[in-house]
DNA sequence: GAGCCTGTTCGGGC
DNA sequence: GGCCCGAACAGGCT
């Protein structure tokens, strides 16, 4: 499921534990989700490193997740395409066979990192120097930053000229936090083809500053909607129409039968009226 | 049983 | 080197 909105809603999840200590660290450590870390042994030995630690901060930054212990140890979690973060009560609690991390904490929860098909990462390091790990801080600006600005969108367009347009919105380089359903949106609203080359929209003074707009404000709506309490965006969004066959455009006084095909991979939904 | 899938990375080709 | 693309990863759900 995870876009940004979705990534905030999870990260939420394990911020009331702010303040309670790690007492126990149960870690799956041959599971796929720690990879990063080279070998199963190499991530038992970073999971110790939680034992005893104040839970201090849980941030995101685009699709990217890190929760930050006292003594500079942090772990970092991506929750690829079915991962999900949950906080259930100690007592009673049965971890399930795709549960491959579980904080136990002294506040009588329990911090759970679950993913089934394990396209998700997660990953303990250690930064002596009381700041963040260096790729955190190399990350490219978020998009409700300040240092996302129209030139960066200009920029995005012109170096990618001649790769489709969604394509390059889903490229985390450039959109950290774009996903599959906010591209679509942001195309549908834009009325621009999914297919389209960004060239095309490099061409015209009007598009990048139209892209970082719109960019801006779909961010700004999907944290607003969805990362409180998993609401449903209301029915005036593509989102409530794009995930079978057999929708229609919900644009006041269209009502053209949506499209849905493979783009570069991706399920791919617009209106060939709108978007034409 | 077949097909589908809200993400990322890697290798091949141009 | 830069950029574009398809394939691969894995398991639950329809």
């Amino acid at each position: 499921m995870p876009e940004l909105a979705e990534v905030a809603f999870y990260c939420r999840r394990w911020s009331p534990s702010i303040g309670a200590i790690v007492e126990d660290v149960l870690l799956h450590a041959d599971k796929r989700v720690f990879r990063g870390h080279g070998s199963a042994k190499a991530a038992t030995l970073a999971g110790r490193e939680l034992m005893g630690r104040r839970l201090v901060s849980t941030r995101t930054h685009g699709k990217q997740m890190l929760h930050g212990f006292e003594g500079g140890r942090w772990l970092a979690v991506h929750l690829g395409m079915t991962g999900e973060l949950s906080r259930p009560l100690v007592e009673g609690l049965r971890l399930g066979r795709h549960d491959h991390l579980a904080l136990r904490m002294s506040d009588g929860h329990c911090l759970v990192f679950t993913d089934p098909r394990q396209f998700g990462v997660a990953s303990i390091e250690v930064v002596e120097d009381g700041r963040e790990p260096d790729w955190w801080r190399a990350l490219p600006p978020e998009i409700s930053s300040p240092a996302f600005t129209r030139s960066r969108v200009s920029e995005a367009l012109r170096r990618h000229a001649r790769s489709p347009i969604k394509p390059l919105l889903l490229d985390q380089a450039w959109f950290p936090g774009i996903g599959n359903w906010m591209a679509d949106e942001l195309l549908w609203r834009l009325r621009w083809r999914p297919s389209a080359l960004a060239g095309l929209a490099a061409a015209s003074p009007e598009s990048a500053p139209a892209l970082w707009r719109e960019t801006r404000r779909l961010c700004r709506d999907a944290l607003k909607v969805i990362s409180h309490d998993w609401g449903d965006p209301p029915a005036s969004w593509l989102f409530r129409h794009r995930w079978k066959d057999g929708g229609f455009c919900p644009r006041r006084s269209c009502g053209t039968p949506l499209a849905r095909e493979d783009l570069r991979g991706r399920t791919t939904c617009w209106c060939p009226r709108c978007q034409g």
